[in-house]
DNA sequence: CCTGTCATTTTTGAATTCAAATACTTCAAT
DNA sequence: ATTGAAGTATTTGAATTCAAAAATGACAGG
């Protein structure tokens, strides 16, 4: 997180160490580790041909962004996530989308409103054709690119991290029930309006409230999930992200 | 910092490792290592008595946060900020306050806000004796305390984390334009006002300015500051966060 | 006197090593 | 058969080591 985290946007020629961060994050976001798993680093250090010294710097960044958890003399785990957390992530993404609506608005130029219409539309035929992998790929996309319009590193980066655990918890709640998707679907397309006439006001509140709804679709996948497989789950502690 | 950045508020036996960024952030917010100047692995790990693992461990940890960068082959140093890279976190915060006023509205107890009522009776004290470090550590008290009644620690903690840097900068501005101090006071006894109301948009909104507000009298001083010393000052790159 | 090259020293990044803590296996006793 | 204890193996956390990169400094040539 970062807070977060925050991690950097490196223009540089791209460091070794941040390579490994990147590669280990995506790695987790994807859901190849399961959540409450351990952290097994064996087998990342040989599958990342590393050897444990970067690996578990990593895991020290990964663990202050929130995506893992250190226990002490007991190694990585990857988090799980009560619907309390989730719910209190979104309600931090809520406010930074409040502030990158203002801002986007204020300072997006005409050619990023026409590429995010042309995602807008991209998105909408993989809506027509459900194809879901697509939908939230470019979904994600739209968020990062007005996000991006606000042009604010800090912004980005810190919307990014918060970002990287819901995506992570997307992954694994890889269907939605399909009037959600519709209903979603309809806030994009207002959203956009909005973005085009440059409406701040109006922008700031839609997405806030767009990612309201998102919280009780992923709240609500997330419920039924841990009531489902509830047998084997280790009892969730609501720990601070 | 993350993104988040974001650190754990670990309620855990508090591992070595925590303990170590915790010292090591203190002591780089407290302005013990010049902006611009390199971080000494060596005396560090003397000085904390470890070995360079775990300082270095720390050191990608803090990098996450924003505090420090990493230079490729060429170790950590001290960020710099320049008035761009404060503006936008200043941005990032505002937006932090405003969540954090609607939900402390909601969600804070009688005895929290006596709380805050006592702290800011004590940090006016401070201010009329201008006893100014005292006056800032109660101000951070007080704004912490506000973000902590919103009940979110994912919110907390991203707080905290953007908040440190700023804690830096005011380390290095310790004084400020005494009209301001005044104009401060001010806003707070608006800010604990609309609390005790619990007017919920009133206070997120009077967050909202009042961040504005102590980002302008941040730039004000750091414009000062790099006129004045521009001299031995390495060209400020305005890096993302 | 300044500048540019080469050798030396220092610092950095990452692998390896080592001690301590935890997890696992075996075996015995009830 | 299940539980508990003891010993072994594994894993973890941190120090040490090692090769590569960068900084420093000496020296020659302009």
């Amino acid at each position: 997180m970062s807070a977060g985290g925050l991690k950097l946007v490196e223009s540089e020629p791209a460091s070794l160490h941040a390579d490994i961060v990147g590669q280990l994050r995506d790695f987790i976001v994807e859901g190849h580790l399961a959540p409450g798993s351990r952290v097994p680093e064996r087998e990342l250090c040989e599958k990342f041909d590393i050897s444990r010294t970067p690996l578990r710097e990593a895991l020290k960044v990964l663990a202050a962004e929130g995506l893992i958890e250190l226990l002490p003399n007991r190694g990585a785990r990857i988090r799980q996530f009560s619907e309390a957390d989730i719910r209190n992530l979104f309600e931090v993404i809520s406010g930074l989308d409040f502030v990158a609506g203002r801002l986007a608005c204020a300072r997006i130029t005409d050619d990023a409103i026409a590429a995010i219409e042309k995602m807008h539309l991209e998105m909408y035929t993989h809506y027509l054709r459900r194809e879901l992998a697509d939908y939230f790929r470019v979904n994600q996309k739209i968020h990062q690119a007005i996000v991006d319009a606000a042009g604010n590193p800090v912004l980005s980066a810190n919307y990014a991290n918060l970002n990287s655990i819901v995506r992570r918890l997307r992954y694994s709640a890889n269907l939605v029930g399909r009037d959600r998707l519709g209903d979603a679907m309809r806030e994009h397309e207002q959203i956009v309006d909005a973005l085009r006439r440059r409406s701040s006001d109006e922008l700031a509140l839609l997405m806030f409230e767009h990612m309201r709804s998102k919280c009780e679709a992923v709240c609500e996948y997330v419920r039924d999930q841990q009531q489902g497989d509830s047998k084997d789950d280790i009892p969730v502690a609501a720990l601070p992200l």
